[in-house]
Parts: structure tokens; C-alpha cells; sequence
DNA sequence: AGTTCCCTCTTGCACGCGCG
DNA sequence: CGCGCGTGCAAGAGGGAACT
């Protein structure tokens, strides 16, 4: 947590509850218009703040923009919960499609900041990355040992099954990043038809392999 | 060219708290 | 209570970019 202002003072209860305000009203703000229209004073408006005060907790937009990615970033317990517990083997699909849900549910919840971190991530943003990286990796981590259990560790090396988690995670993490009522690709699918192929997909990768 | 908005800086005021 | 001090915030001004 911040303790100091960007005038080297200590931060009381007041300066928190306005640096609270300010992060609350971006958020707002982000959900409703595009991120590249957003400004520190447009944010301080927002939050019934004059500009200046903006000034005192946050040096730009930026700064903000990466507290709430990294704040999004540390939502993901229960998508690691699914990971974590122990999958029945008999019931793969089952658990690959909680995961994919818990996945959804999570993009749902986060979609406008998760998409304003990608977006800048992509555009060679480090800090954005970073907190990208760093959100993802736990979770494709743990679809990396996942596969590599379902295919034998004989048969995938750790890299191999690493790559195909990667994978995996890029296409549900894009589906998924698209507003519900935007047809992708196709107008003959919808949301329900890729969320059952990602199952699938998952299912496949998660199950042992069928000889033959 | 004029206007509007954004960002930054300086300055000062209001409020709360601790201390003698 | 009176005072000093720390904290939080805004007024005002000015430079600059973007828009009309």
C-alpha cells in the first residue's frame, strides 16, 4: 500500500479515502469510454476532485491504469482453485469446463481493465506485461503440469507442455476478452459454441491419450 | 486565430491533533 | 484555551496541445 504522497507527505485517513475515490472513479470511467480518452482530470472530475489533487496521489493515467491492473491481477483465487484441486480422472471435462467458466467469470468481472493491460502490453508497455506475465503464469503453470501429467511425462518434455499450455491459456484468455454480445469470426457461432470448443480443447489436452 | 482542455506549479486556507 | 504543526485540498495562473 502507499503510504507517501507525491509531495513527500505521509497519507492519513483522508488522503486515503481520496486516493480510494480516485481509483474508483477511473474504473467507472474505463467501463464507460475509451481508455486512450481518459485524463487525470477527467478522473479527478469523476471523483468530485479537482485536478491538482490528482497530481498529489498519481504522477499520470498510467499509474492508475497499472494499480488497477495489478488490483485485477490479484483476483485470480479461484481460478487457481479449480487448478488446485484434485480433477477426478473420470470427470476431466467436467472440471476443464469450471475452469473455463471461472475463466469467463473472471474476464466479466475485470474485462475492461484486462483489456486495457493487454492492449498495452501488446504495444511494448513493460510495466503492463509484467503484470500480465506475472497474472498468467500461475495459472498456465498449472495447465503446463495438468498436460504433462495427462500425456505422460515421457511422451512431453516440460517445454512442450508448457507451449501447449500457453496455447490453450492465449485462446481462452481471447475468447474470452470479447464482449458477450460480439459475434467473432462467424455469425453462426456463438458464445456457447466456443466456450464448449475451448472445453473440449482443454478436455483433450487434459486427457490421456488415446492408443491405438 | 480563437477556444477549449490538459497538465503542472505555486500558494494559501481549513481542519484536526497534540502540547504546554 | 491558544498555539504550532501536519495533512488535505483547491484557487489561480501559465504553457502547450488539440480542436473548430
Amino acid at each position: 500500500m502507499v503510504k507517501i504522497n507525491k509531495d513527500g507527505q505521509a497519507i492519513g485517513r483522508k488522503g486515503k479515502e481520496t486516493r480510494s475515490r480516485l481509483l474508483a472513479a477511473a474504473l467507472e470511467l474505463i467501463s464507460t469510454m475509451a481508455a486512450d480518452k481518459l485524463t487525470a482530470s477527467g478522473i479527478a472530475r469523476a471523483a468530485s476532485l479537482a485536478s491538482q489533487t490528482f497530481y498529489l496521489y498519481f504522477d499520470d493515467v498510467d499509474e492508475v491504469l497499472l494499480h488497477l491492473s495489478a488490483h485485477a491481477a490479484q483476483d485470480t483465487g479461484e481460478l487457481l482453485a479449480e487448478l488446485d484441486q484434485p480433477w477426478k480422472p473420470d470427470a476431466t471435462r467436467f472440471h476443464a469446463e469450471r475452469f473455463v467458466s471461472a475463466f469467463y467469470r473472471y474476464w466479466d468481472k475485470h474485462r475492461a481493465i484486462l483489456n486495457i493491460r493487454n492492449f498495452r502490453a501488446d504495444g511494448g508497455q513493460a510495466a503492463f506485461a509484467e503484470i500480465r506475465n506475472a497474472s498468467a503464469l500461475p495459472i498456465v503453470g498449472r495447465i503446463a503440469e495438468r498436460i504433462r501429467a495427462a500425456q505422460g511425462e515421457n511422451a512431453l518434455s516440460d517445454r512442450d507442455a508448457f507451449a501447449r499450455a500457453v496455447i490453450v491459456y492465449s485462446a481462452i484468455e481471447r475468447m474470452a476478452a470479447r464482449y458477450a454480445s460480439i459475434h467473432f469470426v462467424s455469425d453462426e457461432l456463438d458464445s456457447d459454441d466456443l466456450k464448449r470448443a475451448e472445453t473440449d480443447i482443454l478436455t483433450l489436452l487434459l486427457s490421456p491419450p488415446v492408443r491405438g
